[in-house]
DNA sequence: GGCGACCCATACTCGACCGTATGGACATCT
DNA sequence: AGATGTCCATACGGTCGAGTATGGGTCGCC
């Protein structure tokens, strides 16, 4: 009756393929994407794969364009909320701290800049959100100037910050101090 | 008479397939560090490697360790030279913003951060880079508390840095600007 | 109830790359 | 000169994963 309700429905959608393919980024890298791996875990075969998709390729360039599609309207929609300026910055900070899962296909991509469809992806996410704190930052008093230089510094310290505690397992820096790190960031990098 | 006068001289030895794939790695990343294609780089075959390297595997870590060890050297070593503890954070700064390189090795290695053989390799060099600024920022007068945390951002901003806008070329910042950015970094980060 | 459109399984080809086996070229030493 | 050790070429086997060919099964629709 109800087509939905069983787990194991067999019948998949290209949709199916895009948002597996991105969990299997950011578990294994995207060196891992392989398509007999994606099938299995899926419950099915290749045959499947190439009736949705050309290609490998083309299942990896959907993939992006979904996650950068989302990543539009759920990062910066969340912040744009907060009217107040000088609150907004730090709550950007606090709010990107304790989120996990956004950031681990980020941290994934990261390590695939070697790959030549990839490279655009990050380098328009990139720049739009140095962008977004460059306009923040402005808003929160600082000169023209030197916004967009603070700007480029915080979201490099970001991204360093994936690659040095995320995938990299440094020190493994634990709740408390993790906090003491984001506060030293927010005294740091904020104008008062 | 001179066997070292040539530079095509066909003998090979074990130091020449390292440096040649660090090399490699630099340029196309670690996953492009394949046994045959270094052959035809250095004129010889895939018999020449199997006779210096047991695997694969076995070039990329002697690789990683020459290239960790030479890392100690060379970048600490200028450093520490500086007397004035004042002096000593700008100046690494300014130094390691000019310097080209001695990046390229590291900007791909953070690009295979997947690969089990370069994390522990990474978290050393790491681990060793963000101990050395902890020092110098105590140096430089920061309380305890803060200076470990100062260099934590620090090491972060300088290797988000090497993603965005050396392996992602992001709107390739110019000579001018790109010095305006290390002066803002010097300020906001370096306590007067 | 038959006819397409849609979705998938099976079986195969093909290329890239790792590793092995084996013999040859060249130097040095005795 | 001959023996030995060092360095490399050639040829082969084996794996893994992408892409192709082709047929079968299921659902909706006239």
């Amino acid at each position: 009756m109800d087509p939905s309700q069983k787990p194991e429905r067999t019948r998949l959608t290209a949709e199916d393929w895009e948002v597996a393919a991105l969990q299997m980024i950011a578990e294994q890298g995207v060196g891992a994407l392989a398509v007999e791996a994606l099938a299995r875990q899926l419950g099915v075969t290749k045959g499947s794969f190439y009736w949705h998709f050309r290609t490998r390729e083309a299942l990896l360039q959907a993939a992006l364009e979904r996650w950068e599609q989302y990543g539009e309207r759920e990062v910066l929609g969340q912040i744009e909320q907060i009217a107040d300026p000088h609150q907004r910055l730090p709550e950007l900070f606090r709010r990107a701290a304790h989120e996990v899962q956004p950031h681990r296909v980020y941290a994934a991509l990261l390590k695939a800049l070697d790959h030549p469809l990839v490279v655009p992806v990050m380098a328009r996410v990139s720049q739009r959100r140095t962008e977004f704190l460059n306009t923040a930052y402005r808003e929160a008093g600082l000169p023209p100037g030197e916004a967009l230089n603070r700007a480029r510094l915080t979201y490099a310290a970001y991204v360093g910050f994936l690659q040095l505690n995320f995938t990299l397992g440094l020190p493994r820096i634990n709740h408390e101090e993790f906090d003491a790190y984001v506060e030293h960031m927010i005294a740091t990098l904020i104008p008062a």
